[in-house]
DNA sequence: ATGAAAGCGCTAACAT
DNA sequence: ATGTTAGCGCTTTCAT
């Protein structure tokens, strides 16, 4: 029975188990040499009393607060909040707790790595954050593992983990030539960020090898009521297939696309990029790649466990494959996306 | 300069600034004792090495760590998501930390506390989270403020911040009546929670003021698919008007209605709760209760706030008043979200 | 197998 | 206005 609001400090276990705090700190941290009895003793002390160990004071005795950093963006991208979700959990399952900060400028992401640091975080782990190469160094500097997830970075010793962006538009493109698709659109998003980019480049560049070419490529950000505008001026052109950088903007092609009374067998065929949960709702029924969030945020946790565990060693580059989800927007008649 | 890996200490600074630890502490603390002579020096040393307090040594010595632990349950809910976001936004303005912890069961809520605890948090914020009563009680037992957003609770002295989705309901109820609906159905959410329960009787008793009742009443969980299932049970009872207690669960009725076949003119109009991004898209344009999340967590980082600092005061009780934003799955013609 | 004692980095009495 | 000192709760040598 815990007292009630009274702290339950290791003392007051040792005192009830008639033995010494150094005692029941290796108890309970499994020493091999404590005896059966004693430990049973510790233990059942420990229960009775409800002790919690007092993770600041270990972690300031450790120099190890068992505490993960998280630096997160924009959580209404829907895919954001799911891999927020995952590693959260994923943290958690590991005995890490995570520490999250939201940022969407250059100087909230130093602010939050400033505070990351003073809180004496083990690693910290970035998830499509607006970091600076001056913020990566200074972590390094901080001697404070940084794990990358979907954002490359130069030459300093992180972990990244990213999807193959080259891989899913390559994909993109064979499905959509497979599909009879002829002339092709991309729309992009954020200014054309690098991950943007390298989608876009793994679609073109497989389309050259089937012999075809991009007739339009625009961006917009990720925004649905900014994409619609872009996407009415990708349908000028007149594509007849278009491969989004991310689903809002795929979403708001096709509302446009509704919205401009072409006859339904003259629409063009649209993937998008994330396989959000919206993707698989009959009324926009969208083909879209998957980046497996799930083996991303698995991958992404472990590398922080690799990293606390080994400070030293060098960072790996791991890559995602992504899979395509095909659904109604790209089928041959593509009508199926209408009910 | 921050020298590379090595961290830097406030005994550092104090010789550099060559005065005492004590007096570093109380420069950087602003202490009006110090001398601006002294306090400059303090500064200008602090600034050179990039000092940072460690904040776990602070949190150990002064028993406050600035950490408030968040408990969320499913952040794939978009409006879950939404409220994260803001909450973390809002905490970190004010000074405080976010510790995060997902969780969809009661072990899971109990094994977050646990841990929050064990990080000695300040406070804790419960977001929609499954909590037990047991819980609860051994949050206060354990001495920490805690704050519930959107969940009721007995008589504990816990800050409550919730929605008031009698008068959400009731303003529907108004909304639909005034549009010239004369037959009411109620989509529920989640086994009927008491949150969706709250909604749906402040709906049927302005119903039942204006000389109305409610023909269908049924409930699903908030997932899109099992509510498309629910959806086609409630369009069978031919409604002409439903109210659903979640968008999603609107989303998945719209979507029945359209794969049924129904002429426009005669599918029900449709409200749904959270206003979230997709309720104002084109594709659905779904009126909806928007429950003012901005002010809603405004008030949760306040409550938290000022239970923190004053933990005796008796916790507040919050309602937020909800708004309706009217779109054009209740305009009377009823035809505007088809494109 | 167990205990005594030191120390992690900080702040706040308590001096002066 | 500034310095000295003790102590937050824990783990961990070093001793026994």
């Amino acid at each position: 029975m815990q007292k009630d609001g009274k702290k339950v400090r290791s003392i007051e276990v040792a005192e009830l188990a008639q033995i010494s705090r150094s005692t029941v700190s290796r108890a309970l941290a499994g020493d091999a040499r404590i005896s059966e009895a004693t430990r049973d003793r510790v233990l059942a002390a420990a229960r009775q009393l409800g002790y919690r160990p007092n993770l600041i004071a270990r972690g300031l005795k450790n120099q190890s607060t068992g505490i993960v950093g998280v630096v997160v963006t924009d959580l209404e991208n829907a895919y954001h909040a799911h891999a927020l979700q995952l590693l959260v959990e994923k943290l958690g399952a590991g005995r890490l707790a995570p520490l999250v900060f939201a940022c969407n400028t250059v100087e909230g992401a130093e602010n939050a790595i400033a505070r990351l640091m003073s809180y004496q975080v083990d690693a910290v782990v970035a998830l499509a954050a607006p970091f600076s190469d001056e913020i990566v160094k200074s972590c390094v500097a901080g001697e404070k593992p940084l794990v990358l997830m979907n954002r490359h970075d130069g030459d300093e010793n992180v972990g990244v983990v990213a999807g193959d962006g080259l891989a899913a538009g390559a994909m993109v493109a064979d499905h959509l030539v497979a599909r009879g698709a002829r002339r092709f659109a991309f729309l992009g998003g954020e200014d054309n960020s690098f991950i943007s980019k390298e989608r876009e480049r793994g679609f073109t560049d497989r389309l050259v090898s089937h012999g075809f070419d991009l007739a339009v490529s625009l961006s917009s950000r990720y925004s649905y009521a900014e994409a619609r505008v872009v996407a009415a001026d990708i349908l000028r052109a007149a594509p007849d297939a278009v491969f989004c950088a991310n689903d809002t903007l795929a979403f708001a092609l096709l509302d446009a696309a509704r919205a401009a009374d072409a006859p339904e067998g003259e629409r063009p065929m649209v993937v998008g990029y994330d396989n959000s949960a919206l993707a698989g709702w009959p009324s926009y029924d969208l083909t879209s790649v998957d980046q497996n969030l799930e083996a991303m945020t698995s991958r992404t946790v472990e590398a922080a466990f690799a990293m606390i565990a080994a400070p030293d060693a060098v960072a790996e580059r791991q890559t995602i494959a992504p899979f395509l989800v095909e659904r109604g927007s790209t089928s041959s008649r593509n009508s199926s996306r209408t009910r």
